[in-house]
Order: structure tokens, then sequence, then C-alpha cells
DNA sequence: GTGATTTATTGACTATTGTCAATCTTTTTA
DNA sequence: TAAAAAGATTGACAATAGTCAATAAATCAC
């Protein structure tokens, strides 16, 4: 298995060694390119992906080309369109890699066949969600009481690489606000 | 078991008499006055409610006294200041009942508790959270693509419950908005 | 390396939303 | 039921953020 996929499990469950290769042949390995793209809205969301290294960016659409960013997902973490994941229906968002990324990727059935057959499984994927929706919930609350400059600067304490890699313009539509807006809190604060 | 309980785990999970037990034990009755705090912010979640009847919510308050609702928890629900009650630590947030609200309550002990010793009770728990998951999802994909008409316009066909049964101040601060606001979106469209 | 493309900044103006204050309506409670 | 409290509406104005456009800077691809 991958060191950065054992990272992942070491501490939290310790498998036997066929258990580790039902594990192992789950996740398939992938390479992205730069502004690859993994989902295409109106797609369904086969595979959970988990980055090794690089950087990917769940994000919509609209029909006048605005793009805004729902969740970048960095190095040693789980993601994907998740509702869509989840019920198996076309996403609304699409996947795109912002680095070359190297990614492993496990599909819904195997996920879910993980967590009946492994003891620990599915509890390790649950307090994985419970952090996943503790993140959203903050977020949420960060976007109906602050306005754009609290929340960039939240962003720029509690995120700072984020703000280093990633082009100012995906930093603005992850914060819900325009390219322009991002540029101007920059300089005035 | 209350029957409300009881509609939520048949068909999902089929209990023994002595699990049906185990499960009725954890939970505790409880009912609140309109307007009644459950949760004081600073205070550690140490509730997870399912409501019955009425209507709980979860709100922030700032320094101004202004508030802002992160939730709203309605019949057949369940619902806490999540962060608080998995990380046991003090809450940003506050619970108030907005009706007269029927309640049960479980402590986070006998949640995990139920979780390890009842085959499928962690599933079920997993299943709920994708849910709300995948509900706060969408409530940052609204918060950060629309602007404050289209995000009424939505709840209005999403929730038209909602609006009806809530003073407009809290349909507001749960869209992120001002009271004035949302009064002339009303009149506007 | 150099041209081409993408990204960032800045100005001018507009649109949206917030704030404060006054008034009106509804609901609560004694 | 009447007084009090809470909630809703409206106007005037301010502040925040968006849009469009021009230019500058950085990055990419060959």
């Amino acid at each position: 298995m991958h060191p950065a996929l054992q990272k992942q499990i070491e501490g939290k469950i310790s498998l036997s060694a066929e258990q580790e290769q039902l594990v192992s042949n789950c996740y398939k390995s992938r390479q992205a390119k730069k502004g690859e793209i993994l989902l295409e809205k109106g797609n369904v969301a086969r595979y959970l992906y988990f980055v090794v290294k690089g950087c990917l960016r769940v994000f919509l659409t609209k029909d006048d080309g605005s793009e805004w960013t729902r969740f970048l997902i960095f190095e040693d973490h789980f993601g994907t369109a998740f509702p869509s994941f989840v019920q198996q229906k076309p996403s609304v968002a699409a996947i795109q890699s912002m680095e070359p990324s190297e990614l492993f990727m496990i599909n819904r059935q195997d996920a879910q066949m993980l967590m009946k057959e492994i003891p620990g499984w599915e509890t390790m994927m649950r307090l994985g969600l419970e952090q996943d929706y503790i993140a959203s919930i903050e977020r949420i609350e960060s976007l109906i009481t602050l306005d754009a400059k609290e929340r960039y600067n939240i962003l720029m304490q509690t995120q700072p690489g984020l703000i280093q890699r990633l082009p100012g313009k995906i930093i603005a539509d992850y914060l819900g606000i325009s390219q322009e807006t991002l540029s101007r809190l920059k300089s005035k604060k």
C-alpha cells in the first residue's frame, strides 16, 4: 500500500495482511495534469479521491460563465463532488486538478464494501465525515456573519498555504467575492 | 419507545427486545417552552436532540447583539450544536426552542455506546450525517453563488413551511441578510 | 527566451445590501 | 381585553461589493 494511504490508516485501525491487500486493491492510482478535469458537471461522481500530492478543486459553473469553488482538497485529504458521489446522481459541480497531482481513487461500491468488511473502517469514515461537516458548518458561519474582508483575514490566519498556492481568482470565488474585490482587500488591509 | 423515534429506526434496523430497551433507556424526554434556551454559548453541547414536535434553532450571537441562525431543526430530525457535541468543547452557538417543543435527547457517551453495541446503528448515523453534510454543502453553494433574492426564492420553493412558521427576522439571519432587506424582497418579487 | 495567455491591479461607475429611525402591525401576557 | 412587547414595513442614506474596462504583471508553452 502507498505510504500516504498507510499513514491515514495507521493509528486508527490495524489491518491484517489480507485486509491490507483488500484495501490496496480498491484504490487505483491516477495522475492528473494541471488544469485537467476529473469530473464534468452533469456526470455522476464515480470516485472518491485521495490527494497524495497536488490539489483538487470542486467548483460550480453558472450560465454566465462564472465559477465558484465549493471545496479545495489538498495533500493527505479525501474529497469528491460529495452529493453526487453519495447519491450517485449527476453532479452540479465539476472537479479539476489545480496542479500536477498524484491521486488515489476508490469507487462507491468498493468504499461501501470496505466499510462492511473491515471492522473499524466505517468508524474511520464517519469520523472523517464529522470533521468535513464541521468544516462546512464553520464556512457557513463565516459566510453569513462576516463581510469579505473578515472572511479573507480568517482564511489568511487559518490557511495561509492555500493563499500562497492558488491564484487569487480561485481564492476569491472560494470566499464568494469577485477577483477585483479580493485584490482591493489585499492592498487596503 | 416513543413512536416518533421508532419511526426513525424501523425500515433501517430491526431491534431485539433488549436492544430496543437499550435504545429507549438512552433517550431522555424533555419539553421546552417557546423561547427557552437549551444550550448557552460557551457551554459544551452535551446532548443531541430529536424533535418530536416544535422547532429548535441553533444560532450565533455577535458582540454587537446581532444573531445569525446556523441551523433549524424541525419535527422528526436530529440536531445539536454539532462541532461542540462532537468535540465536547465550548460551543460558539446557542440552542433555543422556537415553539413549545417536545424533544428527546441523548448524550455523547450513550450515542457512541449505541454505535458500538447495536449492529447497523453506526451506519444509520453515518447516513444521517451524509444527508446533513449534503444539506450544508448546498447551503454554502447558495451563499456563494446567489444573491439575497435568489436565496429567498429557493427557500420558498424548497422549505415553504419554514417561512410560514418562523418570524421573518429568523428567516433573514438564516439567509445571511438583514430583516429590512428580507422585507423588501417580499414586496418586490 | 520570447510571444501568447493568464492573472492581477486599478479606476469609474452601478447595484446590492446594511444601518438607523420612525411608524405600523401583530402577538403575547397579565 | 388592554397594555406591552415583539415583529414588520418603509424611507433616507451609507457602505460594501460587483461590473466593465484598461493596463500591468506574471506565467506558460513552444
